[in-house]
DNA sequence: GAGACGATGTGACACCTTCCACAACGATAG
DNA sequence: CTATCGTTGTGGAAGGTGTCACATCGTCTC
């Protein structure tokens, strides 16, 4: 087990020596490839993952079978703590998205954590909080904003967190199909494709397999809002 | 100061008597009219509100003016409480809907109680938690349905926390305009206006003045899904 | 290399929703 | 009582998006 990763998480850092290793005493691994599921929506469970490598994304699906991504998340993230706290079914299906590996934490166990050293509770619900804040963004921006402008405030999103500087731009690497980003921006395919063919066209990105190049990342903010 | 509603309130009815009264010696008295706001979006903060009576809205403001509504919530709710956790501005305004009391916590104040009596931050997990779930709720329906289904389930969801049962039906005294019902489901006045004329040919409801009766609560649910 | 299959690119059309326009209604102030 | 202003009720045009339909491309397998 990587422990690098979850010393260096937010969740953690507070953490004295001691503490930290009697918790990771209690994590389990998980590994996923692409495809596989950690849980789904209306499973019960009570337990919080961190994500040591690879993306995470969470989905939900409607009666019909068309679904939704509310987030996806990378290394360092955690996801699963709702379950913690309102004690009802999992309420979104949790993806790999690449090559992913986990750390598990019971409830249980996060008790005892908390018990002992009540900092990470502050954590835990700035996580929250931040989660919350992003979300009610991304409400905003399916209110007010046009497909192309979602798509833009998605990639965008997406550099921030898994950009790297590239010669002629910044990479996103984000492992997402078109449909996937698609549901991530509440559109349907087809014209998530047309938007990003057109910012292509004004040459504001380049588009590679399962990654996009930003070369105007000037025009692209400016088009998001 | 009506302390009833507090002791009643999730966050607190776990606390111990003295930790209790000792937390309400710091509150702060708010009283305001429809239309008056607690904080806007931008706004430094680091106060937590509890509402007491009335009814507060939570709404956010486009560049171009437009708005869009996060929640309704009623007595016994809570709201601020990002601001203590993600230390960032107010992002969303919170304006009174009608004659509305509430209690103010400071930050200072809330630290105080955290540690005294850690089961206050579970408690703020779970209230968090719950509205993170609602929220993700809301934007699954903005994706998935059509507007007379998010106006469906919109009054659906004010049934449940502020209808009282009438002679012939649910009355849901929301206390909102159509233009604000229409801000909260996301979408223009005049096409929540319409959805809610046709539930009314067919039966489903009664309007009132800022309100409505629900008089087949079996069909409105059907149409939400 | 030949299929096969998933992912991507693109056009046409239908439909829902917004936007604009205007009428009707109700409460409040003078 | 009347004028005003916010709210509600409705119709029609314009525009964005979803759906359908197919072509193209790439990768993996045999």
């Amino acid at each position: 087990m990587d422990i690098e990763v979850l010393r260096r998480a937010p969740l953690f850092t507070t953490l004295s020596d001691e503490v930290f290793s009697a918790l990771t005493e209690e994590l389990t691994e998980v590994d996923l490839s692409r495809g596989a599921s950690v849980f789904r929506e209306g499973d019960q469970g009570d337990q919080l993952y961190f994500i040591v490598s690879g993306k995470i994304k969470l989905g939900r699906t409607a009666p019909d079978g068309r679904e939704n991504l509310l987030a996806v998340l990378g290394p360092g993230e955690l996801f699963g703590e709702m379950a913690l706290f309102d004690p009802s079914p999992r309420n979104a299906t949790a993806t790999a998205v690449s090559e992913t590996r986990l750390a598990g934490l019971r409830h249980e166990n996060l008790r005892k954590v908390l018990k002992t050293s009540p900092e990470v509770s502050v954590q835990l619900l700035q996580a929250l909080a931040r989660r919350l804040r992003r979300t009610n963004e991304s409400l905003a921006d399916l209110v007010f904003s046009d497909v192309p402008g979602r798509v833009a405030k998605a990639l965008l999103d997406l550099a921030d967190r898994f950009g790297r500087p590239a010669t002629d731009g910044v990479l996103v690497a984000h492992e997402l199909t078109q449909e996937e980003l698609a549901q991530l921006v509440g559109a349907s395919r087809e014209t998530v494709n047309k938007a990003l063919a057109e910012f292509v066209q004004r040459g504001w990105l380049r588009l590679e397999a399962r990654a996009v190049v930003i070369l105007d990342i000037q025009r692209l903010r400016q088009r998001s809002r």
